[in-house]
RNA sequence: GGCCCGUUGGUCAAGCGGUUAAGACUCCGCCCUCUCACGGCGGCGACAAGGGUUCGAUUCCCUUACGGGUCACCA
């Protein structure tokens, strides 16, 4: 009686019942084994990488076992809340293909039928329930000013105690409704808090699916679960909401790890199914030798948006987020070149229980393997959306769309694709040589000016209008010959006083005259690009520069 | 400090009582080759330390060290 009575006393306005939200939130009907999971980060700030990894795996393992992915904003502090938080949120996910099933979209707009998907328009909710366990005598309300909290505190560390409010620490656990009535009229604030029912020498298991059997004191302490403006703390939000959403899986960093005691306990004085709980070890970036988490402040590789201006493909970051999630992928993607990441057998046991340093080598190495795999085509579309937004020069350079394509043709499609760009950033110095001719030229010290020019000359008689790609290389090779050098390296180094040079020498001559550098791809192929006028006029070029 | 978790080559990692301790990235050779890149072959390089248990420990237990997380009316 005297709880139902504190109950009304404290949420007059609530005449809803849990009833009402079970029936309103059904089971969801979905197949045996799909993983129903959540991306749920408070807009404080631009997405980071360990978000966009959490995020990752709740997509992947949704997505792998036919399961929904869903993004919920969890709003309880407005203190540290930024404007556009959510907006950032979202639109780093999009950039990097995380696809939503349910949840926000964007600031205001929200699909699902499971919502609302924003934790402060979910206040009733979250009273409604704590009605109930004040019904229950399982909640209450707590008059505790913050001098006394930090007063027990600093008691409790003096006595080597569990810091917190808890057993005979919490004053107001047996508080009557007169005395509650009381303060309240007399205008005092409080905040509503759970009636541990823990003891203090008792244990609690859980088996998180990453790490295995996790066994920890059980919680004892009366935590807070609505703070006084009666909003809910993170707690309580994520045991209600996650019950409520019919969550299956908890996908979130092992910060979180500690704290389970308290969420098993709570789900449990709900009367709530427990779901399984899979927590993320963060993602390390070394320094001075140590290792330390991904920080958003001191770490520019830490902001999603490091990778978008960076150029990286969404589709490298997705790959090498597959690498640290599941070390077998790669053998898997090379075991199944055409099949889309998709339908990669990601496992949460897989997963690594210690934090990853976070390897930009790598990130660079699996993306110029994925970036090899696309058309030219391919490459082209995402370069240009890309250099729209971050690279002037060129993006004005891609305007002539039948040249640019041309140049991201070379030596691309084949049986051995070139790796060599990583990120989109790279792509302009490296087609540099397609769209300005060279000015200056280094040409190596082992050769002459004469037997360059003399090179050059020659060269421009041998380069016609009509040759093939077949022809190309037998021609210079004769011509290298005529002109006193050895065929092939080979026989050059046999016998170097014999000739003036190698066919290499020769080739590098008229490489350098043509794109101004030592090494490129495939010369027949970049004198096709440029066309017959363009490569002998920069031959005469060099010849000019020589003279 | 209490409570959790972790520690295999420079990095990411297989391994789950008996293995010549996989593989990938990096680095270094060699081969292919007109340069570069690709590709192929090979090499350098590791079970944090000490105790147990066991016929036998990288694998199991304990201790130590180191690293990480957490102990809010923040998430």
């Amino acid at each position: 009686m005297e709880n139902l009575k504190m109950a009304e006393l404290l949420f007059p306005e609530i005449t809803k019942t849990p009833e009402y939200y079970e029936e309103l939130y059904p089971a969801r009907n979905l197949k045996e084994g799909a993983v129903v999971t959540r991306f749920a980060p408070s807009p404080t700030g631009f997405l980071h990488f360990g978000g966009l990894f959490a995020s990752f795996v709740g997509r992947t393992a949704a997505k792998t076992t036919g399961g929904v992915f869903f993004l919920r904003i969890e709003d309880t502090d407005k203190k540290r809340e930024i404007e556009n938080g959510v907006s950032l949120i979202v639109k780093g996910l999009n950039d990097f293909g995380i696809e939503i099933d349910e949840g926000m979209l964007s600031e205001t707009v929200e699909k699902g039928e499971y919502g609302p998907y924003t934790q402060s328009a979910r206040r009733d909710i979250y009273r409604c329930f704590v009605k109930e366990l004040v019904k229950k005598g399982m909640a209450y309300p707590c008059f505790m000013s913050e001098e006394e909290l930090s007063q027990i505190r600093e008691l409790q560390e003096e006595k080597k105690e569990l810091p917190g409010v808890w057993g005979k620490y919490a004053k107001f656990r047996d508080i009557t409704v007169e005395e509650a009535k009381k303060r309240i009229d007399a205008g005092e604030q409080y905040v509503v808090r759970l009636r541990s029912p823990g003891q203090e020498d008792k244990r609690v298991k859980f088996k998180d699916v990453i790490r295995g059997e996790i066994e920890m004191p059980e919680n004892i302490i009366d935590v807070v679960l609505l703070k006084k403006d009666g909003i809910p703390t993170y707690h309580f939000a994520h045991v209600v909401d996650d019950h409520l959403m019919r969550t299956t899986h908890v996908v979130r960093g092992d910060e979180w790890v500690s704290s389970v005691p308290i969420h098993l306990q709570l789900f449990n004085v709900c009367g709530f199914k427990l779901p399984k709980f899979a927590h993320i070890s963060p993602i390390m970036k070394e320094e001075n030798g140590g290792k330390r988490k991904l920080s958003k402040r001191k770490d520019p590789e830490a902001a999603v948006s490091f990778y978008e201006e960076e150029g990286y493909p969404a589709g490298s970051v997705w790959e090498y987020l597959l690498t640290l999630a599941n070390s077998n992928y790669e053998e898997w993607r090379r075991a199944n070149k055409d099949v889309s990441p998709e339908k990669f057998p990601f496992s949460f046991s897989k997963m690594s229980k210690g934090g990853a340093l976070f390897d930009l080598v790598k990130l660079n190495d699996i993306s110029k393997g994925y970036i090899a795999t696309l058309s030219a085509d391919e490459v082209y579309d995402l370069l240009y959306d890309w250099s729209k937004a971050n690279d002037d020069v060129l993006f004005a350079r891609l305007q002539d769309k039948e040249y640019a394509l041309k140049v991201l043709g070379v030596e691309r499609g084949n049986a051995k694709p070139r790796k060599d760009i990583a990120k989109w950033k790279d792509v302009r110095d490296y087609t540099e040589y397609y769209f300005t001719a060279p000015t200056s030229y280094e040409f190596s010290v082992n050769i002459s000016k004469d037997a360059v020019l003399e090179i050059l000359e020659n060269y421009k008689k041998v380069y016609t209008k009509d040759l093939t790609s077949e022809d190309w290389f037998p021609a210079v090779r004769d011509m290298a010959e005529e002109l006193g050098y050895a065929k092939n390296p080979k026989l050059y180094k046999e016998n170097p006083d014999a000739f003036m040079g190698h066919v290499g020498d020769v080739s590098t001559v008229i490489r350098i005259a043509i794109t101004g550098r030592s090494n490129t791809p495939d010369l027949f192929w970049i004198s096709t690009v440029l066309g017959y006028e363009e490569t002998i006029s920069r031959i005469d070029n060099a010849i000019n520069f020589l003279k």
